[in-house]
DNA sequence: ACAATAGTGTCTTTAAGACATTATGCG
DNA sequence: CGCATAATGTCTTAAAGACACTATTGT
């Protein structure tokens, strides 16, 4: 059944999220149409009859911010968002998820911009990439998808350090981390990794 | 906006839970229209266009097990549902709650069934109950709300231990409890609670 | 050799878990 | 007293954190 019935509109709003460059990124699109015409915001697609939600969230980032499912490592749900005053057409309610995005992949028309470097953003979006964020900060090493889909299937320390330091608030604690991860499961050392200048990092990949 | 524009409708699913006469329970109606009429199921509404989430769960609540506002200790958001043969009508997808009741609360025209008792429930009610239940052992004792909604605000040893078990799935450390609770931040201890026969129960209470 | 980066040795603190023992109530 | 229930004493093990010291590279 579509709706003959009244309701909100149902918008799928997706964060999508990747480390680069030194610091966590989020790719945002210009928005074509009002409101907000012309504003960076996060790109997202109103839901539509017999799509389901993780098909909506891969359109939304095929349309604005030109990546493919490919691209996706891995679709992370945040939640429902219905603050009242989201949107200036009236009642909508948002289902906000996070795409993980390979490093490899291009974003065409898109601007990658890390937290510090964020405008105004449109609808509650900075809201949405708070919680998209700190849902991250949550499964990074406690959930194996999403760490993997982080940090990549093959890493070094220091990659990991890096990425762990960005999405946490605390400080992390660098010198025990090689410890950490010999016991973090499903991980394995291999080799190490010559970063530049220094010490050549240990290796690690995902088994 | 209201929708004109065609979409799956949206319903606001809620799993009214409390802890009574030793279980962990789950408040379900008999739905009074088709599909599945007659059967025991969740309480939900389609969202109405002006409505918020929450409003439109408390909506649910009162209309399909009688229960209102001030029967809510807490609303959790558990996330959203799209499986597209979760309704025979065709495309829709539910937001759905968590509420926890106090156990004070009369549900008039529904039954407080606990997870052993559940028959097959209509469209992915099921699934959705599992995952309430999962979202508040996450949270029992990691969130003060939760919890306080949970076991109460004042409650002993023996009342903590049995929702702790009933809601976990492994086995609980009934023995090192109280040294639990006595680390736990929140919790501060007061007088004892008899229960019936042998030695009485500590008693604690939310500060 | 020196600066830069990364890893190890070692110690401390805290949390969890296991069990035997002791404490407090009821009938 | 004897049964039921709850709490404590004590020991073991694992995890986290701190910090000085050692190791490996590029220049």
């Amino acid at each position: 059944m579509t709706k003959t019935y009244e309701q909100p509109l149902v918008s799928i709003d997706v964060v999508p999220v990747r480390f680069a460059d030194g610091d966590i990124r989020v790719a945002l699109g210009r928005r074509l149409f009002e409101p907000f015409k012309g504003q960076l915001a996060l790109p997202g697609v109103l839901l539509l009859p017999t799509e389901s939600i993780d098909d909506a969230a891969y359109r939304a980032l095929e349309v604005k911010t030109g990546l493919n499912r490919g691209d996706v490592l891995t679709l992370v749900r945040i939640g429902a968002f219905d603050n009242p005053d989201r949107d200036p057409r009236g009642a909508t309610i948002s289902i906000a998820l996070v795409a993980i995005i390979s490093p490899a992949a291009e974003a065409n028309g898109s601007i990658w911009q890390s937290p510090s470097e964020f405008g105004e953003l449109p609808f509650d979006h900075f809201n949405i990439i708070e919680e998209a964020l700190s849902e991250l900060n949550v499964r990074l090493w406690r959930n194996n998808d999403v760490t993997k889909a982080l940090i990549g299937t093959e890493f070094s320390t220091a990659h990991a350090i890096a990425i762990t330091e960005k999405l946490s608030t605390g400080a992390v604690d660098k010198t025990n981390f090689t410890r950490t991860l010999k016991n973090y499961a499903g991980v394995e050392q291999s080799e190490a990794v010559k970063t530049g200048r220094g010490r050549p990092s240990a290796g690690w990949k995902f088994v």
